[in-house]
DNA sequence: AAGAAACTCAACCGCACTATC
DNA sequence: TGATAGTGCGGTTGAGTTTCT
């Protein structure tokens, strides 16, 4: 496929900030037809803007259903949980969070949860040795998953089938759509989470990042297999975690972008969701 | 009080995928 | 069957704001 020639290279388009005026024009239009084609919207809309920019003003801000302001603590466990399993997949997140768009989600990831994880000793760790070591688990963990989407999607995944219904986008879910394959309020992720494999795991992950960084200090360095069987063990745990999530539980369902993988943020017991943590 | 540094987040860019012709 | 159009997604940028020195 060559590459396209970029939507916004006509000469004249307007870009950067948008006015109030332009939000209100945009939204009138989408409001009384909606937004159709989003090549063809901004002509119909009369605005000067390239269809890219009205369809991402339109996702990430001025859609009714968008959720504003600070993200609650249940939404923070939430995004921890989903990217520890699903990696950078915004989209597939933000439809697990009602109201919450990917691009908010991916800022906050990087702007605050990235920050929060790397003081806890649970992100990507400094350069090193271990580092490498440690963000190999981590990578080899994300690369499980999508593999697991993979093979599911390209074998059918014939139980996906019956319970994913319209196989709407994951921006379509964000948008607010009925979910009607979540109709069983079956709160898969928690009893993931919750359950001996989800525990052990929780359990594993924190200390390891800690004895991992003092087993490369010079002087702390003769428990340095010691430290190495405990990462091997969170390794294996983790791994157990993705088992079980995609085996026992079903959780990676379908192929990604086409069905969610967990319910709704809304189906989850907010009691819950403190105890596991 | 002022300049520098750090932070935040809306918006843009470019690639990838699907649909259509 | 290949080319093209349309759209979605993840990564990145940069202007505005806040905090620090």
């Amino acid at each position: 496929m060559g590459r396209r020639a970029p939507c916004c290279d006509k000469k004249g388009l307007k870009k950067g900030p948008w006015t109030p005026e332009e939000d209100k024009q945009l939204v009138d239009f989408i409001q009384a037809n909606g937004h159709g084609s989003w090549r063809l919207l901004p002509k119909l809309a009369g605005l000067n803007r390239c269809g890219k920019s009205c369809r991402l003003r339109w996702t990430n801000y001025l859609r009714p259903d968008i959720k504003r302001g600070p993200f609650t603590a249940e939404e923070q466990k939430s995004i921890i949980q989903l990217h520890a399993i699903v990696g950078n997949k915004w989209s597939m997140i933000a439809a697990q969070l009602p109201g919450r768009t990917d691009n908010e989600i991916k800022n906050y990831w990087n702007t605050h949860l990235k920050k929060q994880l790397r003081r806890m000793g649970l992100d990507e760790p400094p350069p090193g040795p271990t580092a490498a070591r440690h963000m190999a688990q981590w990578e080899t963990a994300r690369l499980e998953a999508e593999a697991r989407l993979s093979l599911l999607s390209s074998s059918g995944a014939a139980a996906t089938a019956t319970t994913s219904g319209s196989a709407s986008s994951s921006s379509t879910a964000a948008a607010g759509a009925p979910m009607a394959e979540h109709a069983k309020p079956a709160d898969v992720f928690l009893r993931l989470w919750n359950s001996d494999i989800g525990s052990s795991f929780r359990k594993a992950a924190a200390p390891v990042s800690v004895k991992e960084e003092e087993a490369v200090l010079p002087g702390a360095g003769d428990d340095s297999s010691a430290a190495s069987n405990e990462m091997d063990a969170a390794a294996a745990e983790y791994q157990m975690f993705l088992d079980f999530a995609g085996e026992e539980l079903g959780l990676f369902h379908g192929r990604h972008g086409g069905y969610s993988l967990f319910p709704p943020l809304d189906v989850l017991s907010e009691a819950s969701l403190d105890t596991a943590f």
